[in-house]
DNA sequence: CCTTGTTTCAAGCAATTGATGGAATCATTT
DNA sequence: AAATGATTCCATCAATTGCTTGAAACAAGG
């Protein structure tokens, strides 16, 4: 049975989509207390009321969008899992950052969503600590940092969190460093990815 | 002539500082949007009215927080250079790494507020791009990653991005990354600052 | 005690926010 | 065309939010 989310992406044109994608963005600009559904609405040029109709109320399609973000990172950690499956460490990890910071620095809002739900309290006693896939076993199995998949050593997990937050923070912090930096977007991509080889090759060398 | 803001630290048990020690750390836990005025009166037992008194508007407040809490890293930024001049590259670096860690897992506000400012967008137009003095220059000078230290070069200021915001991951993730880990508080700082040093050491060595 | 200035709070206002009911529109089937 | 179900909007609600007013409590001298 398909769920919920699952329908809506099924027809990417259908209204319900359409809120889904608008809501995406805008959380993550955002984030939860500082996104109103009529923000949302407007967005989508649709009452209110429509936006309730299709997705209930806003903590639910909060967690639409959650689910939908994870989902999206879960099929690229495939994808790019295969594509350096079989090749040498250090390209192995060359390739996963290009990759991972190419599709992230083009959907920004999957790097925002993610940091939010890690530093961010919500007020309403978070009926958001809903069962959310941990990828991070699988990347630390992936890049050899464990031999069981199931059963990743505590440290091995560390490292793969502050790979994947080094990433995040590059792309969700784009809008506030690169005025800092004084760089075009070209250039600030760039240099984070030098950034992120600079730390990740020579650590696992 | 001394500020609002300098006036109110130097009598930490005047209302005007109480209140601000209060917004520190519920502004950090729940961001600019997340956070309510009458959020911070309750925690600090006062009507509204008397938050308002002390320090106008709440985006005034706001401000008053995040020039607080630089000027507290400014400060230990300034310390920690004081204990590591003149060791060796290696030395200066595990120092610095456990110095900063320490302050900021003792000063958790701090590092949720610097990520909320990178991170997020206001719906008020942001009246809080403020001036902030940022150090990220003076920590790459101080790392000899730059002859001169109003010119630092694009990829050192990127450099030390990199690991202040590791630094900050860690400590601002701790309520969401713990629970995932199954540690205690202890495991995890120690643990953390293993990987900060992982990823660093290496790098400049 | 009285005055003057400071600090506090109770009450409330206007705007915003999350959410709903019901009428209108649209699409599909018969 | 009539009937049915799905979708959309208008109008509105109650609660919350940022913020203000005016009066009371407090402090310190004269």
């Amino acid at each position: 049975m398909p769920s919920s989310l699952e329908k809506a992406k099924q027809n990417p044109d259908s209204m319900k989509a359409k809120i889904l994608g608008a809501a995406r963005k805008i959380f993550g600009e955002y984030g939860f207390h500082g996104t109103t559904t009529r923000m949302i609405a407007k967005a989508v040029n649709i009452d209110i009321s429509t936006l309730y109709y299709h997705w209930g109320e806003k903590g639910d399609l909060y967690e639409a969008v959650i689910m939908d973000v994870t989902e999206g990172m879960r099929q690229k950690l495939i994808e790019v899992e295969k594509i350096i499956k079989g090749r040498p460490l250090e390209e192995r990890i060359r390739i996963a950052l290009d990759e991972m910071a190419d599709y992230l620095f083009e959907n920004p809002e999957i790097s925002n969503l993610t940091l939010f739900r890690y530093f961010t309290k919500m007020r309403h006693g978070s009926v958001l600590d809903f069962k959310v896939p941990e990828y991070i076993s699988d990347i630390a199995y992936s890049m050899g940092l464990s031999r069981d998949r199931n059963n990743v050593p505590f440290d091995a997990r560390m490292k793969v969190l502050s790979i994947m937050n080094a990433i995040h923070n590059f792309v969700s912090g784009e809008n506030f460093f690169r005025p800092m930096m004084q760089v075009t977007r070209e250039e600030y991509i760039r240099e984070a990815k030098n950034t992120l080889k600079f730390f990740n090759v020579s650590a696992f060398s």
